[in-house]
RNA sequence: GGGGCUGUAGGGUAGCCUGGUCUAUCCUUCGGGCUUUGGGAGCCUGAGACCCCGGUUCAAAUCCGGGCAGCCCCA
């Protein structure tokens, strides 16, 4: 069932992008896709999910220019740094040559802080949490990836955040964290949240917290960063308030996003053999009624069919009436993860029953006719329920703490996932360990019974997580 | 960053090495028709392709150069 899944991930998913109309991969430009109407279904629900998670906590929906000027965006010189080998740039309007050249945003820091130095005046103007959903571009030079990596992330759920001091600026950064969790938890992604090390922090951030999950292929994948700005943006762009104090202030800055990736992980994680599985709170097709036609009783399935549609209109059904053999429907709907199937025949309607089969095991049940609506309600979210304890589960079969270098070198080679190992908190160990395990730093996570650092054998303070990275 | 490979209908391919009956193969897909429908039915009929630019040649899908796009391996 989940053999190609497993054992030949990339070309599973490569695949089911394509046919599962997720999205076209064959738009002739290198790191963009198409967004087929099935796939921009979904990624429309996970959309409404975090927006309501981020207008729950207050967060205040805004959008702010694609285009970034020269001096801006060359500002902060940490920030550029990190991001200068990736930019697109416009050059030119027309035949013109521009006096400044514009940026196409790869994040939209600068574009945001300049108008926040003009929006805020005074510490009452505090918090300012706002968020937008856009499209961003960086200049991949290698291995772009549907949804992974590419040259224009679609749905980067950027959201900014100014304080008037830096204990309500890390207050917002547990708030940011909190939110990622439910909404994670929502689309059934396990993940693991670790710090992310100091030297490989986002490019004029304070520090970095980052969220990995586990892909079936045993690598990892970051799906959410949260960053504590500090003051650092604040001087440079002069975002000042005036405190009780009636003093002028930098603001403390937050900054938090989630990109196109969370999409990939969600139709990966739930993924199989056969194809998607989708969890019903996006699926845009969450129930598929299969009607299937005699000779004599068409009408009758036919008419039930459109009942029971009725009987279910707080959920998303669809009938496919098309004229093609059930089986061929069947697999149809499979790759394109629709969580339930029902199946109306005569034999059904004699018996006063409908058939339903659940795209996560694939088993077949009748129920009865007479409490369709509810049954079915209860089946669905039962569907939810173990699709996360099954992500889960395998999650945790996939972390692994290693008593020493070598035992995390063979992990990570023999079963890839997470390793965490016991350091000292000296970068030039870490940089060590990440070589000789050849792995990635994922980040660091406090544990307070400290171990012996697994390279210098310290007292260590805290630990690491590796990871082969995608 | 370094190296290797590939590009033929919507998808997957044969042909390329050895240029010419290529009017380009087969499977799938798609349209029309008949028939059928509880796990990808069948038959008839039709549609659809040599990545782009340049070069060599009497002649290029085939050989050469460049561009674009994709895949794989190593760091």
């Amino acid at each position: 069932m989940r053999e190609k899944w497993k054992n030949n991930f990339s070309e599973w998913y490569n695949e089911i992008i394509e046919k599962a109309e997720i999205l076209d991969i064959r738009y002739p430009v290198k790191g963009l896709y198409v967004w087929f109407p099935y796939g921009f279904k979904i990624r429309k629900h996970v959309l409404n999910l975090i927006r309501n998670i981020l207008e729950e906590k207050n967060h205040k929906e805004a959008l702010f220019p694609l285009l970034i000027p020269e001096q801006e965006f060359s500002k902060e010189a940490k920030h550029i740094k990190g991001f200068e080998d990736e930019v697109y740039w416009v050059t030119h309007g027309g035949l013109e040559p521009l006096n400044v050249k514009l940026a196409l945003r790869p994040t939209s820091e600068t574009a945001i802080y300049p108008m926040f130095a003009v929006w805020i005046r005074s510490h009452s103007d505090m918090p300012l949490k706002v968020y937008q959903i856009v499209n961003t571009f960086r200049y991949e030079t290698k291995h772009t990836r549907p949804l992974i990596r590419l040259r224009e992330i679609t749905t980067f759920k950027e959201a900014h955040t100014a304080h008037a001091s830096y204990e309500d600026a890390e207050r917002q950064v547990t708030e940011a964290t909190e939110m990622y969790k439910k909404f994670f938890d929502a689309l059934g992604v396990p993940y693991s949240i670790s710090r992310r090390p100091d030297w490989d922090k986002f490019p004029g951030a304070e520090y970095t917290t980052a969220f990995d999950t586990i892909f079936p292929d045993s690598r990892t994948l970051q799906i959410a960063t949260v960053h504590n700005l500090g003051q650092n943006f604040a001087k440079t762009f002069n975002v000042q308030f005036e405190n009780r104090k009636g003093e002028q202030e930098y603001v403390y800055q937050t900054c938090y996003g989630i990109s196109d990736r969370v999409i990939a992980s969600l139709l990966v994680i739930h993924g199989d053999d056969r194809g998607l599985c989708l969890m019903p709170e996006v699926a845009p097709i969450q129930i598929v009624i299969v009607p299937i036609w005699f000779k004599d009783s068409e009408r009758d399935v036919d008419r039930e069919a459109e009942k029971l549609k009725k009987e279910l209109k707080d959920l998303r059904v669809h009938i496919d009436d098309r004229d093609v053999r059930p089986g061929s429907k069947y697999y149809d709907w499979e790759i394109k993860g629709v969580p339930l199937r029902i199946e109306i025949g005569p034999k059904d309607i004699e018996q006063e029953k409908i058939t339903v089969v659940r795209r996560d095991t694939c088993k077949k049940q009748q129920i009865s006719r007479g409490n369709a609506a509810r049954k079915v309600a209860e089946i669905l979210s039962s569907i939810s329920e173990d699709l996360r304890k099954r992500a889960w589960g395998e999650f945790n079969e996939h972390v692994y703490f290693a008593e020493s270098l070598g035992e995390a070198k063979k992990i990570i080679s023999e079963k890839g996932g997470i390793v965490k190992v016991w350091w000292c908190g000296e970068e030039a160990c870490a940089k060590e360990i990440e070589n000789e395990a050849t792995a990635d730093i994922l980040g660091i996570v406090n544990e307070s019974s400290g171990g012996k650092c697994v390279r210098c054998e310290k007292k260590a303070r805290s630990m690491l997580q590796l990871g082969k990275a995608y």
